[in-house]
DNA sequence: ACTGAAAAGGACACCGGTGTCAAAAAAAGT
DNA sequence: ACTTTTTTTGACACCGGTGTCCTTTTCAGT
């Protein structure tokens, strides 16, 4: 007996097994050229010893490694996390694991940056999500470097396998359907900030409802924000402060409706008595402020499973859907519009 | 020239310096026994060059790989992913790569997993966060298996060397302080959850303060809960029902506080004209709320910078320091107690 | 039973570094 | 100048896999 405390290598497997290494590479990268009795005899060898392939000389060897790169640049954090955890959804019980990469989009350096990154860390593939997915200089880089890629959007960015996305402006044409149900009329929109796809699918599908039901959206209805809570703030001021107020308003994000509750709030304008407020994301403030803030929520988890999926295992079921519903999620930010 | 577009490896270094590819791997690792003038020569050749080592070979060679883990359990995003950032602001423009794992400390399996996981990844160190961080089996674990290690947590938990701290206590007094300043008595406090390091610290600064100003801790001005939003609502009712009601609550985190203002607003106790409520965390949430909260802010980014470098660098200097300062953010959720 | 083609398995170099240990060079001693 | 010692450097095996290509087996065809 040979074996030792320590852990046992492909070679010890051959040996055991009583055939050569490259046999059990065989086994391992599940080549078809095997006769089945041999492969069941490695197999057998392995489970015995505990084999597990040393990722780290593979990457050497194949010159990429067992590794997924989560690139990002802050967008909210608990989609971030969920993202992270969706992807580890993926690959728990594998031998891949995940890396993250925080990084600078207004960084002129952040391509090279990136390229750097990926040559020397020669990841598997890397997810990339917004709103830095949006921009197709990285992806040529990603596929340009021979490294896979997926991007999340809220647009048909790329082809499927390179994409998981929501439909974000259906959803707020859902949002924009309940809000009209309810009986506002006059109601606004605080957009994302220009040059963000998911701005604008958000924007075109609130304008896609509005006149599908024959309402106007005046420019005083219209005000943008940058994502975050004072934009947000700031845009409602701007809306509300005008002489025909609008009843309800659609946020393009959960941040700036949590910024539109503050500047209700301070104008005394009671939410949702007097004005309605939909946000969009679910990030935990919308549960959290008060009254609980109606929303749209996006099934992160999967999205990010499936992207892994992608990467790692094309040909699995889990690995083929690249549309995610978003959907409205209700709580008691909205209410039917006062009268008057 | 045999220079082609491949990168260069030590091997194209060797050869142009005219030494051996030892040599190179000498000054790579700052090896102390070489002569200045090869020295110099090589890291000239590696910079016209442009060579960088390989990780995935030097963590074959060396088994260990350059990777850093950050191992969590959840707690709440932000906190996360500010670490993360953290962790960035250390590694980068070294070849080093930060790897996460969300683990499940409920899970029976999670030191076998986790166990696994080193064994596959062979990182070079992993960092610990709360609430996982105060588990000694999990620190054990690391030791045995030549795993580096540094644990972030709110008490001296283990040696400088491997720990970072927030003084939770002290500033849970200074948080007092100021309640006391502004008038407060009648002190109430919703704890966190059994068992966690934190929890206990915060409430002992809790009740060391509320000694020092000579005031009197009933039972029913004590409550706990699960650092979760809905346990921080159903703690407040609690401490809202009885008939002497407090003036202030301290809750141990941002999350239990934001419930405890929605347990205020439901029974019309209006925040902070009628009661002053504080957190803990600094999370955006504390920020977003209305009023704004005045909470406990630890400077998240510059421990996990701090934690990094003791893995990667122990000899620097940002790597020395081990205890951060928690201070208290003042926003609007405090106020003088109603006079009656 | 014999031949040829296809299928299965093995030998060996290689990925790009590091560890060991001995050889070469430099410094010190007499 | 010639050892002896110490400092520098290099040759070569090795980490644990994979790729290439060649040999052996297996099996169908005649």
């Amino acid at each position: 007996m040979p074996e030792t405390t320590q852990k046992p290598t492909i070679n010890d497997v051959a040996r055991v097994a009583g055939v050569s290494k490259k046999t059990v590479s065989r086994v391992i990268n599940q080549s078809p050229l095997l006769k089945q009795a041999t492969r069941t005899k490695v197999e057998n060898v392995i489970l015995q010893l505990g084999y597990r392939p040393n990722p780290q000389a593979r990457a050497l060897a194949m010159g990429r490694n067992f590794l997924l790169g989560l690139l990002h640049d802050n967008p909210n954090a608990q989609t971030v996390l969920n993202f992270q955890v969706g992807v580890l959804d993926a690959i728990r019980d594998t031998e891949f694991a995940l890396v993250v990469r925080p990084v600078d989009r207004r960084s002129p350096d952040m391509l090279k940056d990136i390229r750097s990154f990926l040559e020397l860390q020669r990841l598997y593939g890397v997810l990339l999500l917004p709103p830095i997915s949006e921009n197709d200089d990285l992806a040529q880089l990603c596929r340009d470097m021979g490294c896979g890629y997926v991007r999340m959007g809220s647009a048909k960015l790329d082809h499927a396998e390179h994409l998981v996305q929501s439909n974000d402006s259906e959803s707020v044409e859902s949002v924009i359907d309940y809000l009209v149900e309810q009986g506002h009329r006059r109601i606004a929109i605080i957009q994302g900030p220009e040059g963000f796809r998911s701005a604008k699918e958000r924007f075109e599908g609130f304008v896609a409802a509005m006149s599908r039901h024959g309402l106007a959206v005046p420019d005083d209805a219209i005000a943008r924000g940058t994502y975050r809570f004072d934009s947000g703030l700031e845009a409602a001021n701007a809306l509300l402060g005008g002489d025909r107020r609008p009843t309800a308003i659609f946020a393009s994000n959960d941040e700036m409706a949590a910024g539109a509750f503050h500047a209700a709030r301070s104008r005394n304008i009671e939410v949702p008595r007097d004005l309605s407020i939909v946000g969009f994301d679910d990030s935990p403030i919308a549960a959290h402020i008060w009254p609980p803030m109606s929303t749209v929520g996006w099934p992160i988890r999967q999205m990010a499973k499936a992207a892994a999926l992608k990467l790692i295992a094309p040909g699995d079921p889990g690995a083929q859907q690249s549309c995610f519903p978003a959907e409205l999620v209700r709580r008691a930010s909205v209410a039917s519009p006062p009268k008057d």
